[in-house]
Formats: C-alpha cells, structure tokens, sequence
DNA sequence: CAGTGGTCTAGACCACGGG
DNA sequence: CCGTGGTCTAGACCACTGG
C-alpha cells in the first residue's frame, strides 16, 4: 500500500461525514500530517479530485463536493431548473447569446420543418448551487415563440417558457447520453479544463399533446457536478425500483 | 501554455493517425524528444491516458487505445457478444463463478418470482480483443435453463443460450446506466485501479414474446474500453439519426 | 501580502514484465 | 538483466485568490 493511497483511504472515509463545500487541508497540512513530502500528499488529493469527492480551485482550496443526481428518463421532464430543483438543489441559467438564424439542414430535420427555416439558436450556462455545471446550444422554430428573447427577461426556465407561451408541454421524444473528454469550447463553458470529462447530452423534446418536435439541444455536463442516470423502457412491471436491491454485488455506490 | 498542455497536444495530434495497440514513446523518450524532465513528461503521458486515449501498463509501456461504441437502446438486444462483435471487435466471457443459489429477495421481485426461489448466480468477465472490460454479476432462475453449466461450457453468450435452451428472445425490460468511481471488487473484477472510472448498468432483461422477466444484471464497464451510448425514445420521427446533426456545436467527439 | 494549487527539475527507489 | 511505469523527496518558481 502505498502512502498517497492510504492517505486516499483516510480522508475520503473522513470526507463522508462532512457537509458539501467544506474546506479540505491543504497540500502542506496533508504533507504535515501525515508525514509526507509534498507530491504525496498532492497525489493524493488529486486523486480525491479524480473521484469527484473534492474540487480543487488554484489560489483558494480544497473543498468537498456535492454531486447533484440527474435523471433521465421517458417519464421526466427535460428541463434542468425541474430536474435540479427535484434534487434538492438550486438552480441557476444564464443566456449567453440568443440569436435568430436560419436553421441548419440537421437541426432542422430533428424538429419537423425545412433547411433556413427561422430558428433561435440559444447557448446557455446552467448553474447548481451557483456553480457552473451544464452547458450548450438550443434549437427551435421562430414561429414557436416569437417573443422568446423578451420572455427570457422575466423567465429563464425554457421549459417554462414553452408552457405558458408556447402552450406545448415538452416531453422526451429521444435522447443521446454519453461521457466524453470536453473539448476546447465545451470545457470553456464549463469552467473546467479542456479534457475533463464531461457528458454530452443530444436530446429532441416534443410536445406531449401533438407530438410535435419544439426543442432540439446539444448540452455538455460536468461529471463532477452531476451524476448522470439514464433509465430506459419503462419499469413498471416490478417491485424494486429507484434503490436497486441490495443482494447481487456487496459494495453499492452511495 | 505550459509545457506538458504543448506535449498532450502534440502527440494527442499525432496519436489520431496510428492504429490502436502501437506503441507510444515512454517517459523518457518524451522527455528527451521535448527537452523536459521526466515529471512534464510523465505529466504529459498520464493526461492522455486521462482523456482514453493510451494505456500505461506498468513494466510494459504506452500503447494506443481503442475504444468501443456500446449502444443501449430500447431496440437494440441485452447482449454483450452481439454488441462488440457490431462494433467491429472481438467479444469474449469467461464464467468466474456459476452457483445456485436462492434468489435474493430484491432481484426476486424484479424476476417476478418468490424469494428463496432456486436461481444461477452468475459472475462474468468480458474482453474486447482481449482486453478486460466488463464484470459483474447476473441473475436468472434455475427453472428457466436447469443446464445452464453445462451450456455455458459449449456456448458462451448467455443470449445464444436463452435463445436456443430456454426458447425465449431476450430484450431490454428495464435499463439504469450511471458513471461511478469502481468500488474495489469491480476494479478488481476490471483489472484496472480502485476509483478508475467505470459504467455501472443494471439491467432486466424480458421475452420479447411473452414479456416474461428472464434476467437481471449488475454489470461494470470500463469506461476507457467502452463508449457507452445511451439512446432513450423511439427516434423513428425524423431524419438525422446516428451521426448527430453537424451544425450546432463547433467540435463534435470523434 | 500570505496562502493556495499548478508546474517543473533532479534524483532516487521500487514493482513489474519481457528477453 | 534492463526498460517500463509507479511512487516519493526536496526544492523551486509561478499564477491565482483573498485579505
């Protein structure tokens, strides 16, 4: 056993029982305490950093991290101030550009209509607990919500926004979940470094009356701010859900 | 710039254009080709092992990766070999341990069948091109294939074996998917290091005819062996499937 | 300004795997 | 045996943040 990895061992169990955000013992104390130089302790805390236990941010510390479930599912919403807030957290979305163009050929065959057809294309940043975790591009039709940049004024919530001005009430119609290594822009949005792995969420909302395709969206998510859960087909069928049953493999991610 | 960022992108560049299993330079080489010490260089070497894109393999070197699609989809069937084998490599399980046992109550329930009801615990390994990249444990009753030891002897795709002894079509019932630090007995299982990144799907597989439950399974997935994809909805509406669309994101994952 | 993490050097010892 | 990657030390400089 190595000593950054006993070091690992002890402050990840000492980590467990502390609220998100606090702080962790620098390099120097972890070197001090536990007798180290300092790339040891280093490596250990980088490694704690890797587990998505702590972020580490140059110039203030070291803190505990709290990761945010986000599910993804045929029955839930696609919006991320819903999914957020479900998850006991707060959310947060700023517009970064909002911009009325004529709609790509591929965009544009996702949602049902023809190449140059009017479309906003919309980057937003989202935040959990006023920490950037999501970022990406948003698709729709001018004629779906003319006023769109007016209503992200008073409300930022997308989702929202299709419902009470759009009146459609969006639903998953298909979605492409997958971790990738966040390329330059998406790492940019993000806050993170160009490498860091992140998920890339390709997702086609319809509307749940017509079936109409509204919203297509390309986000890119921090897999250290949210935990990414695809469930797919729907589970009605048996008892256990949400938990899975605690026999088949000793050790459960908590 | 510092100076291990300018070598990642260097030889990031040049590792696009060599076939998967090629050998990289070593630490030392790197340090010497960019006039650095051997901490930017082995700096350089773990941020591209970070990013999937090289192995290290202690005592034998860096080598190029090849990493695999792994789609789960509503359509697509539960099973491993058929999965890589349409990526276009080459699958392979190994049975660790086939006991009987009685099924615990939570993957019982989700078998539809009594607890205490006589079940196969099965603990598989799988390769691709002989690499290890998934293990975990799968559950099915002893009534649906009493041989199943005896079949896994001849056959090893369970799939094949449910399809030709138990006489059912096996398909996705139930899939959950999310991205988890491995606990020891999966890094174990995977053959790579405690806390390593790794895919962690629970699925429940059911008879395409009668819908009948046939098999659970807890599996863990290397994330650096395997691109898993997760496709949720039917997407039978529109046009570009697939590829994703070409125009909303700058850079596109390759 | 002091403290933090980010990077780097030079050097050392070790564990591992292949010839 | 040698070359590989894994770990560690001691020390240095830098970039960044906060008071």
């Amino acid at each position: 056993m190595s000593k950054s990895t006993e070091i690992v061992r002890v402050l990840a169990e000492e980590l467990q029982s502390v609220p998100p955000g606090t702080r962790v013992a620098s390099e120097a104390d972890v070197g001090q305490r536990f007798g180290v130089g300092r790339a040891a302790a280093r490596a250990a805390l980088g490694e704690l950093e890797r587990r998505m236990l702590v972020s580490r941010i140059q110039g203030v510390g070291t803190f505990t991290r709290r990761r945010v479930d986000y599910l993804v599912a045929p029955g839930k919403a696609p919006s991320w101030s819903r999914t957020i807030r479900e998850a006991g957290a707060t959310p947060r979305t700023v517009v970064l550009a909002c911009d009325e163009v004529p709609l790509p050929s591929g965009v544009a065959a996702e949602l049902g209509t023809g190449p140059g057809e009017p479309g906003f294309r919309l980057v937003r940043r989202s935040f959990i607990d006023d920490m950037p975790a999501a970022w990406g591009v948003e698709w729709l039709t001018v004629a779906l919500v003319p006023e769109l940049p007016t209503a992200l004024r008073h409300e930022e919530s997308l989702d929202a926004i299709l419902r009470a001005v759009a009146r459609v009430r969006p639903e998953r119609a298909w979605t492409r979940s997958s971790m990738e290594s966040a390329p330059d822009d998406a790492s940019a949005g993000l806050g993170c470094r160009p490498g860091d792995p992140a998920w890339l969420i390709v997702s086609l909302a319809r509307d749940g009356a017509d079936g109409r395709p509204v919203l297509f969206t390309e986000r890119w998510v921090r897999s250290d701010a949210v935990r990414v859960i695809v469930e797919l087909g729907a589970h009605g069928t048996t008892a256990a859900r949400g938990a899975t049953p605690g026999g088949p493999v000793s050790s459960r991610p908590t």
